[in-house]
DNA sequence: AAATATGTGACATTTGCATGACAGACGGGA
DNA sequence: TCCCGTCTGTCATGCAAATGTCACATATTT
């Protein structure tokens, strides 16, 4: 199972924005509606992070909490909290239970992206160096490529492009460029070789419909556009 | 979000001359009146820099600077203070706070730009190489037209003529010096072609409204007014 | 009005890119 | 070792965008 992240929200908006906001960022994303669903969907895997709202019909989530830091397997487990601005004055309490961080309602999408990947690198997860733009994740120390659920086979060229361009989003740059960031200095090969691993690349991304991230700048070169 | 430039400011005037300068380089800009509405806008995302007045209703200038340098994520965010002359005397305690950089009442809008581009290039913002005047932004990394934050559809050759007029503001052109730097000087074209480019050029700006800034200056050439 | 200069639409040609095919290189089993 | 599948670089072809030029319209000056 690859890396993910479950979200603990009853209300389906939010759900709504948070698979969107997340997914966005290429990390994979399970969702449950209740604090009895979520303890479900663990069971079959154990996530990288969890993000839990503070009220859930049945068990609430400071309840969950509780019960994932009394369980051996989710005990380092971290924890987001979402909670609504009235309920700020149990901040403390929740930091008391054992949650890493929280988010209060309305939150903004780019600030809890920031928030989520700062408690990854905090924890040390394996994500800690994995390049995420214009939802797909590639993960540099596994050498693999995440879109939505499954990991994707990519050839080492097309990583290293892929890598290249992932570092730089929205740069332009010529085939010479590309040449000798992927390739190499040293190498001799035709600048024409460059399209052809471009259309390898999208063709990579294409069954997901992320290839249009990849455009093409017309008497230059190529970008990725996020 | 598009990157942006916050401005915190409580006077009207002031405010409106800020927002003139600073959205005529190019940059996409919003206002808060009060220290407050600051934060409530920095909620739905962090802009490239921000401007605060030092004197505001409320919360004044410095609590805000020092709420914005004790949260993780504006821990980094340039900040730019707008002081009156008599307040020059607390400057120090300004860069204790850790002001970046600091512009006194009344400023030239052309100081105060200048302040900010040199700002965020020693930020380091990915806003480095991008030529902006009147009104449009030309981002030579991304080989990108932005007009209103939006980016349009421009080919090579209006590209690099647009560039050439945007790295010479005011300067007028005659036809063989722009085939000379546009086209190169190897190539042979006829000097009229230099007149269609042109009309494509500005078929380009019309749309937004912006098409007048490429002026023609009868029995020479052309030129960019900003 | 005549002369000169610039604006503009149309069009043939050129250029640049996308794409499929292919042969060689490489590496991992059997 | 050989076989087989994967990866790689190159090429030929087709298509679409971009280019340069012309003819005529319009504007400006004399």
């Amino acid at each position: 199972m690859a890396p993910y992240i479950l979200v603990v929200e009853d209300e389906p908006d939010i759900r709504d924005l948070l698979e969107f906001t997340i997914s966005r960022s290429g990390f994979d994303i399970y969702e449950a509606e209740s604090a009895e669903d979520a303890l479900k969907i663990l069971d079959r895997g154990i996530p990288e992070l969890i993000i839990i709202d503070w009220m859930l019909p049945g068990m609430d989530g400071i309840d969950l909490a509780k019960k994932l830091r009394s369980d051996d397997l989710t005990k380092d487990l971290p924890i987001i909290m979402l909670t609504a601005r009235g309920e700020e004055a149990d901040k403390l309490r929740s930091f008391e239970v054992g949650i890493d961080d929280y988010v209060t309602k309305p939150f903004s999408p780019k600030e809890l992206m920031a928030r989520i990947k700062a408690l990854l690198r905090r924890t040390g997860a394996p994500s800690d160096n994995s390049l995420s733009a214009a939802g797909i994740r590639l993960d540099l120390s596994s050498h693999r490529l995440y879109i939505n659920d499954k990991d994707v086979t990519i050839g080492p060229t097309e990583f290293k492009l892929l890598e290249l361009f992932m570092r730089n989003p929205n740069r332009a740059f010529d085939r010479s460029q590309l040449l000798d960031r992927v390739w190499g200095r040293s190498v001799y090969v035709e600048e024409r070789t460059v399209d052809v691993h471009v259309l390898r690349l999208r063709k990579i991304l294409k069954p997901s419909g992320r290839d249009h991230i990849i455009e093409t700048v017309r008497g230059l070169g190529y970008r990725l556009a996020s």
